[in-house]
RNA sequence: GGAGAGGUUCCCGAGUGGCUAAAGGGAGCAGACUGUAAAUCUGCCGGCUCUGCCUUCGUUGGUUCGAAUCCAACCCUCUCCA
């Protein structure tokens, strides 16, 4: 396969940037095309078309997303071009996988305005003068019955059947919808219309990827290569990273949130998010696992390096210093964060100078209701100005300045204009 | 079109007339411990004016002193047959 004809400082170039795109992912299909796709780019001088699909329903970009975009941030470095493609089109439709509950359909307008916060959010990773942005639609709205029908046949109800989460629906007789099958088939035409090269996506993707390489193949290209990143576990170590199981980590969120939320990932997770979610080095990535295997690297300072590159990222170093410097006042030296939530003291409450402590903890947000607000007392989570509330009943002065706390990370500092 | 199975609290999943705000697991929250919001252990986990009351088991009605549990209609899902 590696012609004669190929010059040496190609060949090396090849190798460098097969290496870089090499880390982190989960599978490559099939690799060895890769290889001949870069080749053949630098040697006619024209970059890969690299294709990222986004599902425009749900704006909100946390850790979990930017897996994917980082390596598209690696394509873009290696002079790629990088094609994002905006599913407007499905959007409308409204993908209703997931049993009962039907998704619902997004206007135009609100798919619009989802994909301007999208692309607000992405362009913290990619470059914005060096990817293309796309909407399906332009394509697929087009598309008559008849065409429709013809795409439809390149494809076969077996081979549907074959994707995972089909296959396991039909088993557990748990209801598919026709217009499903279709969703494959459109973004394996997506590939079609972009002419992709390469097509990124987590692993859960696979299906659909593969599906773009054989609908290209039907429409005379050559098929694009199929990357698949590992989905990326949540906070709670298990489960994929998601807005809907809340064990996220959103890329618009404050320092010290996204800081606080770092640490609370488990010990054996932290090198897999090295690995994925920052720009750290390989090779420093490797020294890191190493110290940790022999103890001469405490996993806690680990983590908080991990805390600092990801707040860094996204809101500069300077940031990232301050998040780790305020979680290390509140959880190790157990004092204050600089910004507590405030609760001004209403007038008719003023005039009366106390209150019931969970009348005050509910209204303050701490807690969902009153009902959880005894159970804290009862555990023992409550503080007054430090002191630990056991009366469920307890009244608590309205002094200016007096501090509520509520388990480990939530605080209230109450303000009494009268005393101002 | 016919026959059958099923829809339970945030999720999964028990429960077939009162002892059930409803087993168990997961998630979540809290306490202890610690090396961190890791791990581990323990507790909590519908709401309220909380030794009591109110709301919840697909929907709406009904039977009953009493229903998630029985009946009827309807909605939704699945299986088999045609």
């Amino acid at each position: 396969m590696a012609d004669q004809q190929v010059p040496a400082e190609i060949q090396a170039e090849v190798a460098r940037q097969i290496a870089q795109l090499r880390r982190g992912v989960a599978e490559i299909v099939p690799e060895a095309e890769l290889t001949q796709k870069i080749e053949k780019a630098l040697l006619q001088k024209r970059p890969l078309r690299i294709k990222l699909g986004l599902d425009p329903t749900a704006p909100d970009i946390h850790l979990g997303h930017t897996v994917v975009l980082h390596k598209m941030r690696q394509f873009q470095d290696l002079g790629h071009q990088v094609v994002l493609l905006i599913g407007d089109f499905t959007g409308r439709i409204g993908d209703p996988t997931g049993k009962s509950e039907t998704r619902k359909q997004l206007t135009e307008e609100e798919v619009l305005r989802n994909a301007e916060t999208y692309k607000e959010q992405i362009f913290k990773i990619l470059d914005p003068t060096k990817t293309e942005v796309v909407f399906n639609s332009t394509w697929l709205q087009p598309l008559n019955f008849a065409d429709i029908l013809q795409l439809a046949g390149k494809y076969t109800v077996a081979r549907m059947l074959e994707r995972e989460d089909f296959s396991k629906r039909l088993r557990e007789n748990l209801p598919i919808g026709i217009h499903e099958l279709f969703y494959p088939l459109m973004q394996g035409y997506d590939s079609v219309a972009l002419r992709a090269d390469v097509e990124l996506g987590g692993t859960d993707q696979k299906f659909n990827l593969l599906v773009g390489r054989v609908l290209q193949k039907e429409y005379g290209q050559e098929p694009q290569v199929a990357l698949m990143m590992p989905i990326l576990e949540g906070l709670d170590g298990v489960q994929k990273m998601s807005k809907s199981l809340g064990n996220y980590i959103g890329i618009s969120e404050s320092p010290r949130e996204m800081f606080g939320k770092t640490m609370s990932i488990s010990d054996a997770l932290m090198t897999r998010y090295f690995e994925l979610v920052t720009a750290v080095p390989t090779e420093e990535i490797q020294a890191i696992e190493a110290g940790l295997a022999s103890g001469q690297l405490h996993p806690r300072d680990v983590k908080m390096r991990l805390g600092r590159e990801i707040v860094a990222y996204y809101h500069g170093a300077e940031a990232a210093e301050q998040a780790q410097a305020e979680f290390i006042n509140i959880f190790q030296k157990k004092d204050l964060p600089d910004d507590i939530p405030e609760y001004h003291v209403p007038a008719e409450l003023a005039q009366v100078g106390s209150a019931w402590i969970i009348k005050i903890m509910v209204e303050g947000g701490m807690v969902a209701s009153n009902g959880e607000g005894r159970r804290m007392i009862t555990q023992g989570a409550v503080k007054v100005n430090q002191e630990t509330v056991r009366e469920v009943e307890a009244e608590i002065p309205l002094t200016d300045g007096t501090i509520i706390k509520v388990g480990k990370r939530k605080f209230l500092r109450i303000i009494n204009p009268q005393q101002q």
